[in-house]
DNA sequence: CATCTTGGTAAACAGTCGTTGACTTAATGC
DNA sequence: GCATTAAGTCAACGACTGTTTACCAAGATG
């Protein structure tokens, strides 16, 4: 890459960084101010018009980037799943990695899903939502849900990503613990999703009585 | 009530309910300053520190208001699920009658769950972590699911609540529709509720092979 | 080499912020 | 009835905010 386009990419990196590192630090992304991020780059703030016209920008830019890593971890996952057959627990353990190795990134989607301004909200959701289609489209195909319309299929999918969306906050918001420490979510998480998926598998199977469809 | 004190409660409560009205315009908590709430309260910025000692404070005070509405509310269900055996479908709809009727403190309990200042977060969790302890004992009473053991009950609770969490804000962030018009998540929530109790009802029951517990 | 482009700097702007102290004023307690 | 207490007002403070303008130096371009 040439010498000039790289300088300013890598500010621009230094100031999405530096957002992430002022948001370890306890608030949410609303609650940083445009020269509080500069300073941590080490920029004066009339640079950070050089890269975004505002901080909304900035959180937007955020998105894009946290939903790449993510849907870089689930391809990763469904490979695996299609090669090996996995079962629940491997998977989760491959998503735990990615998610550990980028850590403030997905502490950032995590804090900022229900929270953030307007604009970064409607990111998020449009990206979950895309996430979930994908995994509907990906369970259509498993022989074990074969009996599930396609709303039952939506449905499951936006549950499974929501609970692992919850999980997040689970997984990164204590101190960087000992991975062992870790385990305790990740095994919680992986129970959830048994319950899940066994109640999706047997549905309308062998569960019958009151609690079925009118 | 006294004349005195009843004016105090009166602006007290002025501000906490100032504070939801600015927040359901677009925001977080943590976006607002203490001057936008005196002045949509109708008072002066210094007669804020007659009620509370920062931002902070008021939203603890918020996270506990809520969280008492929250607990009527679940009452109220596990009040009608004794007597009537409920269903599903009637226990969310009670529920979310509720969230109906005190919309905006709902709104704020879904928007800072994850992303408030670390002290209202830990109050929310603290929160939260009580009412799942409260429906874990419930479950355990229940005879479909006298085959659980604690750590699955506790799992299956925190399942369950947060599944009810996450939906809130898919009640709440659209703006006022008709009544009819949040028909849709509220099945959605339903299916999910479903699902999720099916399988803790069928779990180490029939479903067997690789997903079960080692 | 001369010219243009551009990322970053420096200084200043008007505005808002949280917080303080001295004050009014009306209900309270003796 | 009089001293006291306390909710609310007013004015002011220093600090920090987002944004703009002119400016500089170094890579890109011809």
């Amino acid at each position: 890459m040439l010498p000039r386009a790289e300088k300013k990419l890598q500010t621009r990196q230094a100031l999405m960084q530096s957002t992430l590192e002022l948001m370890t630090a306890g608030g949410g992304f609303c609650s940083l101010s445009l020269r509080e991020v500069t300073r941590q780059a080490g920029v004066v703030p009339a640079a950070f018009y050089r890269h975004f016209d505002d901080m909304d920008a900035l959180g937007l830019a955020l998105v894009e980037e946290v939903m790449r890593k993510f849907r870089t971890a689930i391809r990763e996952v469904r490979h695996h799943e299609l090669e090996v057959g996995g079962a629940i627990d491997a998977s989760i353990r491959i998503f735990l990695d990615y998610v550990e190795a980028d850590r403030s990134y997905f502490m950032f989607l995590a804090r900022e899903q229900y929270g953030g301004s307007p604009a970064v909200r409607k990111a998020i959701t449009d990206g979950m939502l895309q996430i979930s289609q994908d995994l509907a489209s990906d369970l259509r195909q498993m022989p074990r849900l074969k009996h599930l319309d396609q709303m039952d299929l939506d449905i499951l999918s936006d549950l499974i990503v929501k609970t692992v969306f919850s999980s997040l906050s689970d997984v990164l918001d204590p101190p960087q613990l000992a991975v062992r420490e870790s385990l305790q979510p990740q095994f919680q998480l992986v129970q959830k999703l048994r319950f899940i998926m066994i109640g999706a598998k047997l549905w309308r199977g062998i569960a019958g009585g009151k609690d079925q469809h009118p």
